[in-house]
DNA sequence: AATAAAGTTGACGTATACGTCATGTGCAAC
DNA sequence: GTTGCACATGACGTATACGTCAACTTTATT
């Protein structure tokens, strides 16, 4: 198995395209809990996979205490009937939330994808023109 | 051609599930210009598309200011040519972002499907124990 | 006409998601 | 031993997106 790596915060947020002050606001919201050496924050593989999650559930819009929620069922171990009830509910209400939110997608790129066949239409009308 | 009636603020709220205050700021923030009678807003069928609009864009995670712009693509008469360009790009731009968002979704649906998926065999499995 | 219901414009409050200092500490290089 | 990073922890500031009064004017109903 490789890259057992560990990073520092600074290389951590540079990899990612982030600030080190983001990555240390989403541990005070409880998303990531890195080891230390001594006081410094070091982050492995695992927690790079798991602040690579939370950008890209970012992007789809959701809160960072959505994102909480949404990383605790990955961490959910399987303790009591009650609670993975509980979670299946959770995680079924979110993927109809996804579904929505992808034929929002699907609509919103049909309409963003016909002003731009239309502009450039247009744009090659005048080139034309212009030519003549 | 039907629908051209006339909803009071608070009528088109409720329709939409939102509040009439969100109306409010999306209008200080230019999204939207409804005709008045008297000082009342009064929002027509096209309004009511552009809200709808709106939250769309919302569902998929962008700021109003983004909608703003993303709006104002509607509206963009075809002026110039330099300005045909710069809208031509922005909407790609914003094509690229969705597409991106759109391979966000689709990982983010596998992996809750997969953990629904999990969960419903152990739910399953815990139920036979307890038949037995 | 009087009262209630609905709408209007400020103005201030609030939650989220960080940015931006200020101040301090540990370690490496000189 | 001190200079210089890289990192740490507060604490305060800021943008976004409204919520929540307050105070007032219209519009509708009795």
């Amino acid at each position: 198995m490789r890259d057992e790596r560990l990073t520092t915060i600074t290389e951590t947020a540079a990899a990612l395209g982030i600030t080190a002050r983001a990555i240390r606001f989403y541990e005070t919201k409880g998303l990531i809990a890195p080891q230390r050496v001594g006081a410094n924050r070091v982050y492995n593989h695992r927690d790079r996979g798991r602040l690579k999650l939370i950008l890209r559930a970012k992007r789809l819009g959701f809160s960072l205490e959505d994102i909480r929620e949404y990383l605790d069922l990955y961490d959910a171990d399987p303790v009591q009937l009650e609670q993975q009830q509980l979670l299946l509910a959770k995680v079924e209400k979110r993927i109809a939330e996804l579904e929505q939110q992808q034929t929002d997608l699907a609509i919103t790129l049909d309409e963003l994808r016909e002003i731009s066949r239309q502009t450039r239409v247009y744009l090659e009308r005048n080139q034309s023109e212009e030519s003549q």
